[in-house]
DNA sequence: ATGAGAATCGCAATCGGTTGTGCTAAAATA
DNA sequence: TATTTTAGCACAACCGATTGCGATTCTCAT
């Protein structure tokens, strides 16, 4: 197999009798430059089939224009929408984008952690893994003015970006809506010991309503999963169904959770939404397949993911503008979508 | 904000009174460096917080040890899940994967082609592009040893590594159970004009089923998407239930389209599966949650992900041994998964 | 025509590992 | 003791683009 050389700038200073210097700066339209020699250079530059090496620009300028997502899993909807909102805005920027998943391990984000910086990369937008409880990995980012910004499971205590919706005020209207619907015994189910913010602030949401509304708090209907997934969630509801005063209705914090809850209402012979109502999160494509299809918050996922790379590239651009207000935390809007699994015709 | 300088092999080798090869060699173990020295040399590399950096080492190799990854979309399940396989594979050796969307577009395929190898990665994994016709920018890869796999969408004419499944014979086994269910005419959907093989193969199975059971092959039965959307979907199937002679049945090369034939004939109350029985392909986590459950040919996602990450990696290892038989076509198994929406109590 | 100033372009260092080659000292063999 | 090996490490070129600074050429105005 024959081994082509990769055409670089000094090929194409040789052939037009320039300085590489001058190449470099006529690709990239440098002021300095005539436009003669600028359309020369790049004529040339395409003739001979030039592609730039990223690797060494980045060595030189000690970035890569490589944005780096740590994240649990790219599988779950969310996160998939998440990235390809992210893919998408760091695109238009001419910015790769490059993807390791943590499984929600702490000792598994520490690496990779240092993996990505390891790559040079211009920016990092993480969502936290389910174990993490300490942040002081992403030190290395911070101290390097490579710009960090946490999407949705945020820490509670690192002062840096973050894109995240108002948790609280969703899970407040999740569960004022359920209340509307006549619910009087409203379950939760939750994560245990988390340290992020994400479903702590949701579940606050759901007490704050609840209180609003003179409705008692149940411990008993308060259920902490480790995992969110589907057999935690059927399990959680067979003990929910199997209390004493079982509740009328469910405010789940992701769609899996709510159809698992739909699911095994129906196996057990309970009515939904007229025995037992129930509202997801996140609006996932299921949520709206499945029948009786689910009453969902909206979850803005490539938003949210546009808006991470645009923080980053943004605030990559503007190295000396110090006045930026940086550290800034994105609020976005959520919606109560009504749907089968939780209007009552009253 | 400080600017902490990053620690380099020549900060290691200042302050242990070496030179920076005997580091670089140290730091990997070569057998040309004592174990004393070996072991002292990584001991301050961590206890100075070296990093190695990533874009000078590939620089100086020409290669990133970054797999590249091509493809329509990241929001599919089956697509997530292959990420997933792929990473978790690379991962394994030390890769680091960076991922593009083409959004089924071939000019963007086209670009981020280039962008690829301007990034200098090591392998690439590509799905095509729904309207890719022509693979000469994938040339440029093969033109540079650096290995290619085509996974899923793969080209007809391309002579370089491909994951794929046995389309043809799926297709066959799920037309075959269709008819062994008591199906006498049976719908198919597929893509209108495809360059790649893999719904073409998938028609084949489901003609060549058709013909060894002696049924006859009706052109108005088979119809071509455009897009396999499910909203496409519902307007395909509404149309073949329009039909003088409505089918019994379907073979729909998607969950997606399998959903919205069961949801469409629900609504105009066809029963599922007496009057028409569906089977789809995936295995999509929807298809097993939805109600009738559907039946589905299982597609190894994360298998196939796997299997195209070691694919590279080994090909990128064995760089003398000529010898290992390149350009082999990977077969993988798939299975027939009976649920409710294809079984008939006959 | 000539000097000031602007417009262009070249030189060479630099980013941080990698690796072929060569040198030196210690270990092995004669 | 003399000589051949071998282990252990140092030198320095190299990958390809970037960029500060100096040098040269060109443009007008005087």
């Amino acid at each position: 197999m024959e081994e082509h050389k990769h055409v670089t700038i000094y090929d194409i200073a040789k052939k037009l009798n320039l300085a590489t210097s001058t190449i470099s700066r006529a690709l990239k339209d440098h002021h300095s430059i005539s436009d003669k020699t600028i359309k020369k250079v790049k004529q040339t530059a395409k003739e001979m089939g030039f592609v730039p090496n990223t690797l060494a620009a980045g060595l030189r300028g000690n970035k890569s224009k490589t944005i780096g997502i740590l994240i649990p899993t790219v599988t779950q909807p969310f996160l998939s929408s998440l990235i390809s909102g992210i893919e998408i805005a760091a695109r238009k920027s001419e910015y790769s984008v490059i993807i390791m998943q943590s499984h929600d391990s702490y000792d598994v984000e520490v690496n990779l952690a240092k993996s990505l910086y390891s790559n040079r990369v211009s920016g990092v937008i993480c969502s936290l893994a389910m174990e993490t409880k300490d942040t002081s990995h992403f030190k290395q980012f911070s101290n390097n003015n490579i710009p960090l910004v946490f999407v949705d499971r945020v820490p509670r205590d690192y002062d840096t970006f973050r894109v995240v919706i108002n948790n609280h005020l969703a899970g407040y209207k999740a569960t004022k809506h359920l209340i509307e619907q006549g619910c009087k015994r409203i379950a939760h189910l939750t994560a245990g010991s988390e340290f992020g913010t994400l479903y702590n602030e949701r579940k606050r949401g759901y007490i704050d309503a609840l209180i609003e509304h003179d409705l008692p708090i149940d411990e008993d209907l308060i259920i902490s999963l480790k995992h969110m997934t589907y057999e935690e969630g059927v399990k959680a509801c067979n003990h929910l169904f199997n209390l004493k005063e079982a509740p009328d209705g469910l405010f789940a914090p992701g769609d899996i959770l709510a159809v698992s809850a739909v699911q095994t209402a129906k196996k057990r012979g309970i009515k939904v939404p007229e025995d037992f109502a129930v509202i997801g999160f996140n609006n996932d494509p299921i949520s709206e397949i499945i029948e009786p299809n689910i009453s969902t918050i909206t979850h803005p996922a490539e938003k949210m993911g546009k808006a991470a790379a645009e923080l980053i590239i943004k605030n990559l651009k503007s190295v000396k503008d110090e006045e930026d207000d940086a550290k800034e935390i994105t609020f976005l809007n959520t919606q109560v979508l009504i749907r089968e699994s939780s209007s009552r015709k009253i």
